[in-house]
DNA sequence: TTGAAAGCGCTAACAT
DNA sequence: ATGTTAGCGCTTTCAA
């Protein structure tokens, strides 16, 4: 179809070799200094493209990493992204996406997809679907086949895995101890997803916590929603119903809190005079709720610059490459109005 | 590095011939049923996995798409995409994305990546940059190549180009109109960056409407603004700091907004009665403003659904190509509190 | 029904 | 300083 300048093409030019051309291109200090000035500048007027498919070929690299993300609508996935970029560019790296909308069948469709595009590496942020069934044999494959394999955010259970991820048990203790801090007895927690590990890491540190304080648990106080705002609506009106109503609620994510405190507002409680409410992930949006929203800052940039940096070590010495490793990143408590006025 | 088998391998397994082996795992009728058979069992067990480079490379077509996009932190960018991947992913195309961050630089580096991956074609929405610059050549280049290029949501003025955009100036004049309707008389505008095509549309929507009404127009209510929230802070200010202060504001876009309405807030302005606001791109979250966000629809999933599917076809008869075509969507207006209580 | 050979665009080892 | 050759993994003509 478009008839792209190729090296031969200039060889014939030139009525040299096209091997001449190739070093002269890569500026091989073997090739007469005058014939690299010529044949460069030719290829440079001429819109010469030296084409990486040949070379990925040849190479046995694409210098292509696929991302496996459940979606590029949360700013804590978008900042991620930006982080790994921010690192990948640099080193001549690109990225291919599959957004997998937590679909398990998605996820094995793109790793599938990646394979047979042969990319050096892969990151995945595991879809909702998988961790629930608990299938994770894809990842195995990967793993088989000596390609990297990082996961990012959300990881699953294997006997070996490298993984950069956020303590989410420690940032809901975080979150629930300040609610405590402020004298609130009954806190609400309205988790993630069933069967997602930073639903359940989330609650087990709300538990923990109250635990911890002595607050008896009231499992009505514990509810459901996925990680958006139209699913946080129906479980935060529940939470009211009862004579029992609670003073405070943690919520498993910014966008949660976001539909909680349209209910709040329709049934005209106060925030946080009548409820405090606190999310998770610090959206940069979240400032500019009203009222803005306090918040556990999980530092998503700073993971994918440091996932990224982690596998750019490994892609530059495979000989040696880690098989296990994990890092865990420490949250911290952003407090604004919504808790305290 | 990673030992992928090729059918190289399975021929040697088998004693016979690499063709055969292609042929038989393409299920070629010319190959004995038996031996296919086998032989696709064979490669399945193994895992086996077609090498896409190899065949990017004799097919010269990479069954993949470029797309170039400022961020993808905004809904309508993250929609856009959702919707182009919704119709290429199916066509067995994939995506291979590069983020501007609306600098002009970052735009040709990726075009030029893209050239040298041998892209089948490209989406681009114009960085505000190169808006701003005037410097096209980049874009025409990939024409001259004869490279399917499609501008989205943003594009530039070529002689020949196609391009799915928003009738921007149609939005603008739906929401002021709406506010002159609502009795409003003070309408101010922040307007997007400089330069870009977006902004001066939706500026010019404002200026046509309020003129079209007989309503005089204000320099001091026009002030600028990128197309985030914090940006939008200041020039909020600076409406409310004169005696003759705006009864309503029509922001470029959502994000605007909510750093309006937060100044607003501060100054204990209430919206919509002392003053009505409304943006534009109908954010997934703007329904969950306090209070609820009236906005501009601008249909971003549809808009990328259609360029994909316009460039499916275009891409199966690519010698009937069609050079010059744009498509304009008619944004709708989304009335909430933030203008009728 | 199968095999041999050429070639996609490039690089690199091995000549010269 | 430059040319020759082989090969990355696959498909496809042509031949058998």
């Amino acid at each position: 179809m478009n008839q792209n300048i190729t090296i031969k093409d200039i060889a014939r030019k030139f009525k040299c070799s096209p091997s001449t051309v190739s070093r002269a291109l890569n500026n091989n200090a073997l090739i007469n200094i005058e014939t690299r000035k010529t044949i460069q500048e030719y290829a440079q007027k001429m819109g010469y493209e030296k084409n990486t498919i040949s070379l990925s070929l040849l190479q046995k690299s694409t210098k292509t990493i696929g991302v496996i993300i459940p979606s590029i609508s949360h700013s804590h996935e978008t900042l991620m992204i930006n982080g790994i970029q921010s690192v990948i560019n640099k080193m001549g790296y690109m990225l291919n996406f599959g957004i997998t909308n937590e679909k398990h069948q998605l996820e094995k469709e793109h790793l599938k997809r990646f394979m047979a595009n042969r990319v050096d590496a892969i990151f995945v942020s595991v879809a909702f679907e998988t961790s629930k069934l608990g299938d994770f044999s894809h990842f195995k494959d990967i793993q088989k086949r000596n390609v990297p394999l990082i996961f990012i955010d959300r990881n699953v259970h294997l006997e070996e895995s490298i993984s950069f991820t956020v303590n989410d048990f420690k940032g809901a203790y975080l979150a629930t101890k300040h609610l405590i801090d402020l004298g609130r007895k009954k806190i609400a927690h309205i988790k993630g997803p069933e069967g997602l590990n930073v639903s359940e890491m989330r609650l087990m540190g709300y538990l923990k916590c109250l635990k911890d304080h002595n607050i008896e648990i009231n499992p009505n106080f514990i509810k459901q929603a996925d990680f958006d705002i139209e699913s946080a609506l129906l479980p935060t009106s529940q939470l009211f119903e009862s004579e029992n109503k609670p003073d405070a609620i943690f919520c498993s994510n910014d966008y949660v809190c976001l539909g909680a405190m349209k209910v709040l507002q329709e049934k005209n409680l106060r925030i946080p005079e009548d409820v405090a409410i606190i999310g998770f992930d610090n959206c940069p949006i979240s400032e500019f709720f009203y009222p803005p929203l306090s918040s556990i800052e999980r530092k998503s940039f700073l993971l994918g610059e440091q996932a990224a940096s982690f596998l750019t070590d490994q892609l530059s010495d495979m000989d040696n490459r880690v098989k296990d490793y994990r890092t865990v990143f420490n949250p911290e408590l952003i407090i604004r109005k919504s808790t305290v006025s």
